[in-house]
DNA sequence: CCTATTTATTTGCTTGATCAATTATTGATG
DNA sequence: CATCAATAATTGATCAAGCAAATAAATAGG
């Protein structure tokens, strides 16, 4: 089989899928590091990397509504309801039924909730500038348009034919 | 304050971070989205996104050692175990203690297994395909250039200090 | 006004990941 | 060979996300 190896790298067809150096395969492990770090950021605060996201929304427009806050946190009320039981037993937020309408509930910072929100922009900042560390502004600007471009791709992923 | 507004765009400290546009948030929507569409496309294989990956390391080298594997998949032992209990439940693999040495477990594929794991790889190719669709090589490896320099200064950033 | 529908939230169930504790087996040392 | 340390795997506990079912309250239609 007189084969070219002249080809150096990845000549399209020819590579046989190798999951570990897929596209999807490397962001995924920076999302999971990226996750574990700012845990272990947050730690002195008493949060978790989930935890921030809700607290800096209520940091911003408090009070919200359960939906509201779900929406705002990209995650559904399901979720968002036992995520919020955490906070509450932290002590970092309250619940209260809305009285013009008994159905919707307003989630809202307790004073200790507003102390380890009021931390968080900074401590947020930091990350994100150590994370582009070594990144130009156009570099950045480049990475966040290719991403932006994944992220279309993957939404088109999702209507392979239509229904 | 006489501050210059010439500097049009995103000022280094100006800007108060605004969670959801930052880059991490970026990316882990893309992943999240990622996820979900790789659901959808497994779904008719009887199989969800994190149970691909272990199928695809049985079906290259198989059998493996559960520590070999959860090493490969990059999770914990305790979640491999766990995801295999899984896949061993839909009939996928198998579990067998070794003969040399009896702490160790072996995980292979059943026959069906292997029948399913086979499809993986175009599977995999397509999506990887599309992900990438509209990326010339050279923005490819752009992309691959950053994001694994995001991932370094994502590790770095776990140590802040010398402990 | 009573019923049906819609809307807001909660709860249950499954999958998943991580950490710590436990169990079983091996290898090493006195 | 008896004990102790190291290793492999499993299990339990917690946090998290997603979906579907259940609950409760408001609104719309007859």
């Amino acid at each position: 089989m007189p084969e070219t190896l002249a080809g150096a790298c990845a000549p399209p067809s020819a590579t046989p899928y190798d999951a570990n150096s897929s596209i999807g395969r490397q962001l995924r492990r920076l999302v999971t590091q990226l996750a574990s770090t700012v845990d272990r950021r947050m730690e002195p605060l008493g949060l978790t990397d989930a935890q921030w996201r809700p607290l800096l929304c209520l940091l911003h427009g408090s009070p919200a509504t359960a939906s509201e806050l779900a929406r705002r946190c990209g995650l559904d009320t399901g979720g968002l309801t036992r995520l919020v039981d955490r906070l509450l037993a932290k002590g970092l937020c309250q619940r209260e039924r809305s009285r013009t309408d008994r159905r919707v509930v307003e989630i809202s910072l307790t004073p200790e909730g507003e102390r380890v929100a009021a931390q968080l922009p900074g401590m947020l900042t930091q990350v994100q500038h150590e994370l582009l560390h070594g990144f130009s502004s156009v570099e950045e600007a480049q990475l966040r348009a290719m991403l932006a471009r994944l992220q279309d791709n993957a939404m088109a992923l999702d209507q392979p034919q239509k229904n």
